[in-house]
DNA sequence: GATGAATGAGGGTTCATTCAT
DNA sequence: AATGAATGAACCCTCATTCAT
């Protein structure tokens, strides 16, 4: 990214990544297209170029932000984190359907990285990636108090499947909150009723794992 | 598909299907490209169009061959079903990891399928899985005996956090399968690793789900 | 053309003559498709280009084979020519007519031919007309009686005007009858309406130059 | 067409024009390539297509210019129409040679559109003539003094006579005019030759239409 | 002789990227 | 710094022609 993308208002920085968060939620890596983005930003080609040499630094980019910005978000969450890991992923959740009703697009951009590596990035995105580890799923689950489990069960165990099923309910909702993005009312239904469903696994695997 | 394509030698329609699968699985349906296809399968532009018509009919042809491939799995491996879930699961992954072994990209494109489906395609795809709808994963959980599991669980919660581990633990392995895709021995060990993990999990698992 | 060719069934010269002109008269010759051609006389693909080496010897020996044909019609009809050159011409209309109705993909052919000569074959399609040149118009009027005209009328001016009234007509029609080539009463009305406008225009002209 | 063709020099313009002109009176539109035009151009392919869109467009374009020129023409010319039909067409056909000689791809891409209407093209051409419908050969003919004509003469006859003799006239030029495209000389002799041989035509009619 | 599978140059079109202004 | 016109490689696809069978 060139040093001249900070000096512009923030609400046309914000407008750029807004547009290319957008654009690349929508569709693909490759093919996503600059054109819709410089047209949704109100910029020209030249000046998108400029701010970030190309459309891979970009993508990359915007991948940072994210990362950061989650981050950010996790840590602030983390001071009022609360020693149950349920509770913690509950936390987890609804700070994140915070963000996903600020900027949906944001969130659907994360969603799409998770799952679509396209060749051209993978490496970088990894990277990436890797260098952010330290703000990650680990960090948040620290102080977790593992003296609620029964001390028959192996808590790596217990955790990851915590997680997989998070990640299990958040796939059955994701396609119908893309396609309800423009349709505040429906969306936020969703949002209720996938929140109402993780509480029932919540439910289901708590007596399971806690003394 | 046209009929000359059935008279070809297998080697040459398998060359033909893999370097498809393999650039529908690199890449979206958008952005894969039937001139890398061509090159990779050693034919000439003209006979790949011959034989498919068009992208499209191309890539619907393979879903539909893939389909039919892993209903064929399936339905052989169900013959010896154990009525055990977990016993099922893990004869599922042993005939995933067989088909995988015997061709990644056969795999590689049924995950991007089932993530990414393009506009210009949806409609068809899901025309197809609804004709094949007979040997999908409900088939699959026939005949499973749910008295091994403990009176308190609800076997719905139960069948789903199973799924959604092994689903957890195939997308841990999914992106180190596709890169190690030319490399058969630490692709072999891979595969072995899953496996390992898996049972792990299940040996996890179990004890709180059965009697 | 190769002398194959003439060894074959009449009924199948027939097949590909006829499918030839009738595709050559519905396309450009630029757009004209041997595949149409082919799939219709019910041959090979290779057997045309056995028979004509490529598509533009195809397309000359189809105007050779239509001047011949022409003129051995033309010729035919001499044998009962009339001195009177307006009856010559309505003799030459009518033959023309007897033609189109026998054979419209041969007619519509030719027209296509003098209007739109495509850079690729126009040389050689020059070359042929000027080797039968003896069997064009110029001997279609050979021993008119040049007494019935007024003597202050240059017979060369005359009869060229008459042949371009007869032209201008012609194309009047020649659109129209290419449209209802399938509906045969219209094209039967359309042909009566146009032998009726010629005889308007003789009798216009007549007076004009004739004693 | 994108405003910015109008930016662009008007040699660049004329450039652009007259290769697809030239291409487009060439060839039918179909096998007509857009290829050719933007290397005769000296032109990039993607500039093309910003000024025009796409290859429809571009054609519908040249047709709608090429009307608009001639319709500037006739209408220049009409201001000084003699109200003797011979003259005035006398008139129209120096018009047309001047057009000719100032661009006579202009003038082959006109009489090409006129014989062969691509289907995929056909419904916007007559659109767009319909739209240009003012300027047509009816208005040419307005205000001629029938009072010239010898009182049996039916003019509407006469009036046909004299414009199929000039059709003929120019088809016997057309070709050879074609050809001589790119050598000036002999292009001006063939014209003054036409230019003769009308006048000629005309001696021939006029003591045979007029009183 | 006859088939039709196979070829590959060329078709129109898009789009990330560059660069003169 | 900012624009958007210009580039050209790559896209999917067609079709006259060839050649193994």
């Amino acid at each position: 990214m060139h040093p001249s993308f900070i000096k512009v208002s923030e609400e046309k920085q914000r407008n750029i990544i807004n547009a290319a968060l957008n654009e690349f939620s929508k569709h693909p890596y490759e093919t996503a297209s600059t054109n819709k983005i410089v047209k949704e930003a109100g910029i020209s080609k030249g000046i998108l170029f400029r701010y970030f040499g190309n459309k891979k630094s970009l993508y990359l980019f915007l991948y940072e932000y994210v990362l950061d910005k989650l981050s950010e978000a996790i840590f602030a969450d983390l001071k009022l984190a609360d020693p149950d890991v349920f509770e913690r992923y509950k936390q987890l959740i609804s700070m994140k359907m915070n963000l996903v009703q600020q900027n949906p697009a944001f969130f659907h951009f994360m969603n799409r990285v998770l799952i679509e590596k396209s060749p051209e990035v993978t490496t970088e995105l990894e990277k990436i990636q890797s260098l952010k580890e330290e703000n990650n799923y680990d960090k948040f689950l620290t102080d977790i108090d593992y003296s609620f489990f029964k001390e028959e069960i192996d808590t790596k165990y217990a955790l990851d499947t915590i997680k997989w099923v998070l990640d299990g309910i958040s796939n059955r909702y994701d396609q119908q909150l893309k396609e309800s993005i423009h349709d505040i009312d429906s969306f936020n239904t969703l949002i209720d009723q996938c929140t109402v469903e993780i509480e029932e696994y919540f439910h289901f695997l708590k007596p399971l794992f806690y003394k």
